[in-house]
DNA sequence: AATTGGCACAACCGCTACTGC
DNA sequence: AGCAGTAGCGGTTGTGCCAAT
């Protein structure tokens, strides 16, 4: 930054690649400033050594100042790209470490799609190679019908969560915005999770390890300083407020602590991804394998907290957050007015645009955000529970989407027959199916009114396993998202292990009261 | 052998934050 | 305070390679 203003000659010459006027398209350049044309795409060596040179000589910054000092004819902010992303010196050639991915694994627990700040913790590391790396991933997760975080990950994840809370401090450098996390919007009503009984056994694998359960996770939250010590990963504070005020107004915080963690819990196989990633399996529990301890930094969960905030996407989160698969998009066409996919093979995305804009409360502004946190899909779908109470029942509905057939409990089938005339729209269009496309195989019976069959894709054979396991526990439906959710989320509450599972009292407690 | 589709990577684009004037 | 320039970030797109068909 030091030589970033010692050119202003150079900056009058040379705005933003953007800013050039109409490209070269012969020559796959751009005309800068009508003169000049400017060369785009792939970098060739030539090139990189007059980069090179140019950057021994005058060092790094002033980017817009390569093109008039070396006479390479591209912008300035392809300079940096090129030099950040391929001709530094401290770069890694290498593929990534199976250290190196776990890492990335844990960060982007952590912070989400934070590639920069990922890239600092990884040293030799750029941002792009992260970003594209774990885009693949997911993509190939996804395919799987896996979720993108290991249970082992969201253990610690809580772990860290809990250990804050029990000590009521922050371990952390970072800061927060203390007023991110007012809120008071949140609550599930008890008639919500009646019908999202849990399969004992997905069940037992979770709580085998560690008591995951919804209520006593949420519970963890009552009282606790964590609640509002959530924090942030050391982003602009101006930014995070931006993408996080509207989401974490009226939240304790409490949400955000525990309820990632569940799904990824039940019934993860973690073994496969770790060992198809190269990662050894299974995930340290106590970190020990670790570089660093991994969530010493934590809290924040940028997944859990929700930062996603593509810089250019600042809209508030509770908008429709989109799951941060950048590669799964897809369009409205793909969907009737109901959203309904019109395809047989509807996206994860698709379903979650079947949810529409929540209740006005939480939508400031009608823009979409995205979400790339697991707390996002979490309050949403407690948002959307809450309100599916409400319209089936309550004239407080503000919510009239149809909600039918939601089959969610291997235990109890016949209960889940319910209507949410909610408004369907995501927060972000981070909903429960998004959160899905994170946690939990992607197939089965639409919850949201039409069937739809996204059979997991295993595109990897050795994925095939664990995605036949998944289904296993019912083999009716337990390979449908509606199940899973019930069933790594929302543990039952009638088999007498009240510590255990979800209690609406706690969750209204623990989500900031009821509200009429 | 040719074609196709997926994957991984590189690069670009749009936007925002920061800094100096 | 406002503006302009620069750097940086995150999302998206383009491209080449490779395996499967």
């Amino acid at each position: 930054m030091s030589s970033m203003m010692n050119e202003s000659e150079d900056s009058k010459r040379s705005k933003d690649c953007r800013d050039s006027p109409a490209a070269d398209e012969a020559n796959g350049g751009e005309m800068m400033g009508g003169m000049i044309p400017l060369k785009k795409g792939p970098w060739t060596s030539a090139e990189d050594a007059i980069l090179i040179d140019y950057v021994k000589k005058h060092g790094e910054g002033n980017w817009n100042a390569v093109q008039k000092h070396s006479g390479l004819f591209r912008c300035g902010k392809s300079c940096r790209l090129r030099w950040a992303n391929h001709l530094r010196p401290d770069l890694k050639k290498c593929a990534f470490t199976p250290e190196e991915e776990n890492r990335i694994i844990e960060l982007h627990a952590t912070m989400g799609n934070k590639w920069a700040r990922m890239a600092a913790e990884l040293p030799g590391r750029t941002d792009n190679e992260i970003k594209n790396h774990w885009n693949t991933r997911i993509k190939r997760l996804q395919r799987a019908g896996l979720p993108i975080y290991p249970p082992d990950v969201c253990q610690q994840l809580y772990k860290t969560i809990q250990d804050g809370q029990n000590l009521g401090t922050l371990q952390t450098g970072d800061t927060y915005d203390p007023d991110l996390m007012q809120t008071d919007h949140f609550k599930i009503p008890e008639v919500e999770f009646k019908n999202l009984e849990l399969s004992r056994d997905v069940l037992s694998y979770s709580s085998g390890r560690f008591d995951t359960s919804p209520s006593s996770m949420l519970k963890q939250g009552v009282g606790s300083s964590y609640g509002n010590a959530l924090v942030f990963p050391t982003i602009h504070p101006a930014k995070r407020l931006k993408e996080s005020q509207t989401i974490f107004t009226g939240l304790d915080g409490c949400v955000g602590r525990g309820m990632p963690v569940f799904d990824q819990l039940t019934d993860y196989p973690c073994g496969k991804i770790i060992e198809r990633s190269g990662l050894s399996p299974p995930y340290d529990p106590d970190l020990s394998t670790y570089d660093q301890p991994p969530w010493d930094v934590f809290p924040g969960s940028h997944a859990i907290l929700n930062d996603n905030s593509s810089s250019s996407s600042n809209g508030p989160i509770c908008g429709a957050m989109k799951l941060e698969l950048p590669s799964l998009q897809y369009s409205e066409s793909q969907q009737d007015s109901w959203g309904t996919p019109t395809s047989p093979l509807p996206s994860l995305e698709s379903v979650d645009t079947l949810i529409h804009s929540p209740p006005t409360e939480m939508q400031s502004d009608g823009q979409s955000p995205r979400s790339s946190g697991l707390l996002d899909a979490v309050l949403y779908e407690s948002r959307t529970l809450k309100n599916s109470k409400k319209c089936s029942g309550h004239p407080t509905s503000d919510v009239s989407v149809a909600f039918v057939g939601v089959h969610v409990s291997p235990l109890n089938t016949s209960a889940t027959e319910w209507e949410v005339h909610a408004d369907l729209n995501s927060p972000s269009g981070h909903s429960a199916s998004s959160l899905f496309s994170e946690c939990t195989p992607v197939s089965g019976s639409s919850p949201y009114g039409r069937a739809y069959n996204v059979e997991p894709e295993p595109a990897d054979q050795d994925l095939i396993p664990y995605v036949e396991a998944r289904k296993a526990p019912n083999q009716t439906d337990g390979n449908r998202p509606d199940v899973l959710l019930g069933s790594a989320w929302f543990a039952p509450s009638n088999n007498g292990h009240k510590d255990q599972f979800f209690q609406t009292d706690d969750v209204v407690a623990v989500l900031g009261g009821d509200q009429p």
